[in-house]
DNA sequence: TTTCAATATCGTAATATTGCAATATATAAA
DNA sequence: TTTATATATTGCAATATTACGATATTGAAA
């Protein structure tokens, strides 16, 4: 149906799905790797840096926002972005908890 | 137009794109946290645990299989599915990574 | 206040994803 | 070999996503 049963699942996995669902275009991770290496940018800086145009990026960055994986801030005609360092963290825990108490070993 | 420009970001950008679009599914999500709970299990087990239908999970386990996060083993006359451990490690250091790169404050 | 610059929103076409019924395949047991 | 069990594949219908041109909005400068 392109639905997803999403009631049928609890909101954690509905979460987790979102935020994946918010890295899961090259695009959005170009942009992620290019935040992670300028600190901070303006929507420009990105339309330049990608083959994209500015309505497709806006569109992108909008969907960052929402997962709260970017922020922005206005300054004055343009806004600021930048990576929220918390996701990160615990993304990062969530799959190394997963790596730890699996078995090297299994069927 | 529903159909991403991949030919325009590299090949690492794909990759990582394509890893999250595996999980970015709440019943991808479901079965890869019960996995992780009962270690391995036979395909019937997931049908009999989530909602949806036979079809439907089998679709979803060969997508978690094609990115890697899961992998099959034939056993009889039914199949033996576990999670890959290695995958779980790289993406948390991924993501760790990130975080120790990441200032506290910006924009 | 007009104009410019930066970004967001709208509308739409093309394509992808999700879910399932029906059906196929494969292996084991009878 | 027939039958039952377990899983995969096919073929849809419904919906979601992606990209972009056109246009709106917002703030700064002229």
């Amino acid at each position: 149906m392109g639905i997803t049963k999403s009631e049928s699942f609890t909101t954690e996995q509905n979460d987790m799905a979102n935020l994946f669902k918010a890295m899961a275009n090259p695009a959005r991770v170009a942009i992620i790797q290019y935040l992670l290496k300028v600190d901070s940018c303006i929507c420009g800086d990105i339309v330049n840096e990608l083959p994209l145009a500015q309505p497709t990026i806006s569109q992108h960055l909008k969907e960052l926002k929402n997962a709260n994986i970017i922020q922005g801030t206005i300054e004055g005609k343009s806004i600021c972005y930048c990576l929220n360092k918390d996701v990160f963290e615990s993304i990062g825990r969530y799959f190394m908890g997963m790596y730890i108490k699996l078995d090297a070993k299994c069927c």
